[in-house]
RNA sequence: GUGGUUGUAGCUCAGUUGGUUAGAGCGCUGGAUUGUGGUUCCAGAGGUCGCCGGUUCGAACCCGGUCUUCCACCCCA
């Protein structure tokens, strides 16, 4: 019985074509990583369930993939949980395992694990897919690639500028218009909190500022005053909502509504080093803006925040980032600053697709097919074959001496660039008639001069 | 996780108030064309109507469940 194929919820098959155009969107990024000096490590696809549980938040821990034990583990099952509809103990107790849900609690692992043999300031790279058990949606998926480069190590401010110089970097490159990096920093947040005497509703508070231009001003008061904050709290949050102008003269707004608290100032304090330092060094064609409401993202970050989007699609955030004092710690190891960001592959591929940018050139046509003219024929096309792989050339033979129309259809729906028809004729005389499929041009060459007349066309 | 939406040929989609043998375009295969593709003409193949169950004399159509698609939340790349 014929079962209809299908792949899983929130994930695809990649065909050669889009293969090509992700390699493309890879590569670039990679290229830029080995410049900025990262270096490539691989971590497995999935983790003990203990190390990934607990860092995401509630909400995060939902999404995360859990793998079902084998055999007589199953026995394991904790079935008294399930009675008390204690979903979460009954899946613990059938699961030790998961799918890493993003590449930086992985590598926080993979850091503790190895550093001995690491030296520091360690700078990795990691282009691996991540999954997460969510509702699928246009540019979402349940199996996507993320692009991460991070540093562990230091907490200079040397590498959020240079971050910032990647993102353009790269960005750029991929010819992506309407590029704006929002920056924040966790700091002025917790600043926030400490100014509206609520400084243990902080996730709150900033998950609700966060959403500022999706549900409005009454909204986000609503939410806070859903969320337990109390009315004098916000009466103090609400002076940050008239904050306005360019960067310099919101962030000398901050600083007075923050003069009050010491880790608000240093917060900004670090924010105008960076942004300084990004305007001394300038960016190719990308806007930086200090964004008081930028608080998405992980809520282990504890200095800068980062999040890039591209103005000319509707769709959300294509990279993100930030630094993350106390990432190592929960695996036993202090005083570990890390900062790194996520290029989000398939959020980039997305946009160049929408906006039409990827290159011509990204497709891997073959170059040259040989006609199948009968057995004689295909030996003498198989030495020509083997001789202009050695020249680099991509070509292939016909598998069968099927008929030319059927052969030259298979030419045409394949892309191929040229196809070579050396029957009878062109063995004697020992030449090749090239056809060019784009022109319909034809043309004896002789074998030597082939690999040149490719190359010129 | 909540609410909604979608599923009929390989693809995009028609299909009347439930009623013989479920259609079209594109694609595919063969031919017109035995050394010339993309155009044209002719012919043909291809379907458990997502899956399981229910209602009915009778279900692609009505009902329930499930899987899938897309969308809005939640959250996020």
């Amino acid at each position: 019985m014929a079962q209809k194929p299908s792949t899983p919820k929130g994930t695809r098959d990649f065909l050669p074509d889009v293969v090509a155009k992700r390699q493309y969107i890879f590569n670039t990024i990679r290229e830029a990583f080995e410049v900025y000096g990262f270096s490539p490590i691989e971590t497995p696809s999935f983790e003990h369930t203990s190390t990934l549980l607990g860092k995401y938040g509630e909400e995060g821990d939902r999404l995360i993939f859990k793998i079902l034990k084998s055999g007589d583990k199953m026995k394991d099952a904790d079935l008294k949980a399930l009675e008390e509809e204690n979903l979460p103990r009954f899946a613990n107790s059938l699961s030790e395992k998961a799918l890493r849900y993003d590449l930086t609690v992985p590598f926080a692992r993979f850091v503790v694990q190895h550093q001995n043999e690491l030296s520091f300031p360690f700078k990795r790279y990691q282009i691996q897919p991540v999954w997460r058990a969510d509702r699928p949606q246009a540019g979402r998926y349940q199996e996507f690639y993320q692009c991460d480069a991070d540093v562990v190590g230091s907490d200079s401010l040397v590498y959020e500028v240079d971050f910032i110089q990647l993102f353009d970097e790269v960005l750029s490159k991929l010819n992506i218009p309407q590029v704006s990096i929002k920056i924040n920093n966790r700091k002025i947040l917790t600043g926030i909190a400490e100014v509206s005497g609520e400084s243990d509703k902080i996730v709150p508070i900033t998950v609700a500022i966060d959403k500022l231009d999706k549900i409005g001003l009454e909204g986000v008061l609503k939410e806070l005053s859903e969320k337990g904050v109390s009315n004098e709290g916000i009466e103090k949050i609400k002076p940050l909502f008239e904050i306005s102008g360019n960067t310099d003269e919101r962030l000398s707004q901050m600083k007075e509504y923050l003069s009050t608290s010491e880790i608000g100032l240093e917060g900004i304090k670090e924010l105008e080093y960076v942004l300084n330092a990004t305007q001394d060094l300038g960016l190719k064609d990308t806007e930086i803006e200090f964004d008081v409401t930028l608080a998405r993202g992980l809520n282990y970050y504890t200095g800068a925040i980062f999040e890039v989007k591209c103005g000319a699609t509707s769709i959300g955030s294509i990279c993100g980032g930030g630094r993350y004092d106390d990432l190592t710690g929960i695996f036993g190891m202090k005083n570990m600053s890390g900062v790194g960001i996520s290029f989000g592959a398939d959020r980039i591929y997305y946009v160049l697709e929408e906006l039409d940018l990827f290159p011509e050139s990204v497709d891997s046509r073959l170059d040259l097919l040989f006609i199948n003219f009968g057995d004689e024929e295909a030996a003498h096309c198989m030495r020509l074959v083997k001789k202009m792989r050695e020249a680099g050339i991509s070509c292939e033979i016909y598998p069968k001496s099927a008929k030319m129309n059927k052969q030259m259809k298979y030419a045409n729906d394949r892309g191929v660039k040229f196809v070579a028809l050396v029957g009878k004729n062109e063995m004697e005389q020992g030449v090749l008639r090239i056809k060019n499929m784009d022109t319909g041009e034809q043309k004896d060459i002789q074998p030597d001069a082939l690999a040149n007349y490719l190359n010129k066309a």
